[in-house]
DNA sequence: TATTTATGATAGTAATACTACTATTTTAAA
DNA sequence: TTTAAAATAGTAGTATTACTATCATAAATA
């Protein structure tokens, strides 16, 4: 039997569902690809338009511009990834052991998820990496978070903040300590592949690594002392 | 007597050296206000001339492009801040004290140093905040990098590095903590004033609340166990 | 004084970021 | 079944952006 995941988004991100047509399905899947492939400055809807095989115009009638597709592309992706996050820390009973699950699911690599039928998760989360924090580095964010454009992002935040509450209730910072690992989590990652001298896992460049300073750094953080 | 400070600058980051002229310190002075006002995506070369009272073609004989003005301006930020940080922690024995003092001076709101005449330090400290990564957060990062233009950023890591590793010898990721506090001292700033819910911080909105959450993360974790 | 150098003004091009309009197809109601 | 409404596709056009090139003039310097 095959599950479709679906993930609910936010309306005002788009002017006409992408995810209710051939058309926009192309749209999203092959927007991962292009901004994947030449970076978000770069990408234009012409230019996706033609790798898709229809007009600008088209593009158009799915998304108001590309700032709009790229914050709804981070939106589904954080969106998906707390799915990932409650399905795989699901009857965990240690918060401590969730916790560490939530880090390796943070950093680590993620595999092509079959049951999201056109979006390539790998390709996204290497988008989030070197992209996601220009969809809030912008003089809109204020609109735009008032119009809830990040929730799924701050749902991750607030459902990692609680599981550090758990493990440790005395603890001041767990909202704080929770954005940093998430922001942590993409940042070592990009600086250990393109400034490497930034971190010190420029030699093996092992993902891994990064997960094991994150772990540290948390439990460190939160232990009794 | 009035001492100026001058920052020596990567000269592949520009045309022509701004410093070297008025026009030049103009673009420098007015592009700091305007990208801290308009935002780094609705900046253009004809705003910025016009605000001037000069032309495009004026400003594109000194910069190549603007996002070659934002690198220059970041990496004359993070110069500007290590020598910040070498006047400020001179004379201090103590590591723990100087790597206090980092902390502080990366996350502290900046003042506008009177030693440097047209740069506005405030008001760029609140544009690396908000638009700093966008320095490296591209596809040239590589190439960028090869021409050293992250070197201050580098350098400034590689300082507070070496603190950490003075004060905890055997901590294994200095490099790695020293990028967590530096992006962290201003993405905890940016968040706690636009997102606030991915901080703790949200109801005072205090700097000095940053401060010792980052102090708190660095100690925590530099600590022999 | 001659000459380099910096600035200013004007114009032009290709690409980007859209909007508007027309044609066609699909669906759905009368 | 006819007809009208709605959705989709394609064409064309505009304003702005991101430059480049040219020429004139002013200032600095050799």
């Amino acid at each position: 039997m095959k599950i479709e995941l679906q993930i609910s988004m936010n309306e005002a991100l788009y002017l006409r569902n992408p995810e209710s047509s051939e058309l926009g399905r192309n749209i999203l899947s092959h927007s991962v690809e292009l901004i994947h492939k030449i970076g978000f400055e770069a990408f234009t809807f012409k230019k996706l338009a033609e790798v898709i095989g229809t007009t600008e115009a088209g593009i158009y009638r799915y998304f108001e511009n590309k700032h709009k597709l790229l914050v709804y592309l981070t939106a589904w992706y954080w969106g998906w990834l707390e799915f990932q996050i409650r399905f795989q820390t699901n009857n965990i009973k240690d918060p401590t052991v969730r916790l560490k699950k939530v880090i390796d699911l943070l950093a680590s690599a993620v595999e092509d998820d079959e049951r999201t039928s056109h979006i390539n998760e790998a390709l996204l989360h290497q988008i989030i990496i070197s992209e996601g924090s220009k969809a809030y580095l912008t003089k809109q964010v204020s609109e735009d978070n008032k119009q809830q454009f990040f929730k799924p992002y701050k749902d991750v935040c607030e459902v990692i903040g609680n599981i550090i509450s758990e493990c440790s209730p005395g603890y001041i910072y767990p909202k704080s300590l929770a954005s940093t690992i998430i922001e942590m989590a993409h940042f070592q990652n990009f600086f250990m592949n393109n400034l490497p001298s930034l971190t010190d896992f420029g030699k093996t460049k092992q993902v891994t690594e990064i997960i094991s300073f994150l772990n540290h750094l948390v439990f460190a953080s939160i232990k009794k002392l």
